[in-house]
DNA sequence: CTCCAGGGATCAG
DNA sequence: CTGATCCATGGA
């Protein structure tokens, strides 16, 4: 990986194991817009970026050094090992082998704590297009502004006066109530990132489920994708019928049996192996719908 | 019209 | 502990 200036924009050489559309689209993030193929706009960290990958160059436009280093690097978890992680994965399952190779650019992001508790609660029983437009409607009514489009997701204090009602008008349906608890419960420091992320994955997800609305699949993605818990593993119904059809002869399973399966068989690296999963059953899903 | 979406709360057994 | 039903909303 090499970094360097061009004017204004911020030049990053040589980069392993990363593929922009991939990492954007594979369901992790709710608050970016495609520009083009491998061209995107998001915001993170009250942060704009355009950005734009051509073969094994990413160019973030007009960003600084500074922001770089200090933002999209940990962001786009740049300096964490993928192929390494992939090896042990294909090694632990060699039917994921075509899929992880399908996928090699898959990275997953490190995001904001409370853009991630919200968004995952807006996630459940939802669709990511639909979860897309919640998020950007709460960002564009209550987030700072940053481009003629896009808007910050606020913070907890920034929704400190919007109760149940406000999040109803925006047709957030039922989740209403689980968002203002969250709300609540964030700004009471009932929930603390700080504590949050040191606290070890059980303790962690007991804590998150506290608030209303979240349960473990929503908890082990908050995990997951914003508090660098690496180790946990979602499971929604893609997760369950894809374990189910290659760890279990096809035979349904609870959910703590495939849970108690994906620790025992990829340990510390259970997420990286559920995004490879994740694809697995989508790509099985989707040709199922064709044929 | 019906069905379902990267689920979870609630209640029955 | 496991299973059924409901939950708002919108797109297929």
């Amino acid at each position: 990986m090499n970094i360097k200036k061009s004017g204004k924009d911020l030049i990053v050489n040589d980069i392993k194991d990363f593929d922009l559309a991939q990492t954007m689209e594979c369901g992790q993030c709710f608050h970016f817009v495609r520009l083009d193929e491998e061209e995107y706009e998001l915001t993170a960290y009250g942060r704009y970026l355009h950005i734009k990958q051509e073969k094994n160059i990413l160019t973030f436009f007009d960003t600084t050094k500074k922001d770089f280093e200090n933002i999209w690097r940990h962001y786009f978890d740049l300096d964490t090992d993928y192929g390494k992680i992939k090896r042990y994965i294909a090694k632990r399952s060699p039917e994921l082998k075509e899929i992880i190779k399908k996928n090699k650019g898959i990275r997953i992001l490190n995001q904001e704590f409370f853009e991630t508790l919200m968004s995952f609660i807006i996630s459940q029983n939802n669709r990511i297009p639909r979860i897309k437009a919640l998020v950007a409607a709460i960002s564009e009514k209550w987030g700072r502004k940053l481009t003629d489009t896009m808007y910050a997701f606020p913070d907890a204090s920034g929704l400190s006066k919007v109760c149940e009602d406000d999040f109803r008008e925006l047709k957030t349906g039922f989740r209403a109530a689980y968002l203002c608890d969250a709300v609540k419960k964030v700004l009471s420091k009932d929930i603390d990132e700080h504590l949050l992320t040191s606290a070890d994955l059980k303790d962690c997800e007991e804590k998150l489920c506290a608030i209303k609305g979240i349960g473990p699949k929503v908890a082990n993605c908050i995990m997951l994708f914003s508090l660098g818990k690496r180790e946990a593993f979602p499971i929604d119904v893609w997760m369950k019928r894809i374990m189910e059809e290659l760890y279990f002869g096809g035979k349904e399973q609870s959910l703590n049996t495939i849970a108690y399966l994906a620790a025992d068989r990829f340990g510390e690296y259970g997420g990286y192996a559920q995004q490879y999963l994740f694809a697995y059953a989508r790509e099985a899903g989707d040709s199922e719908n064709k044929g």
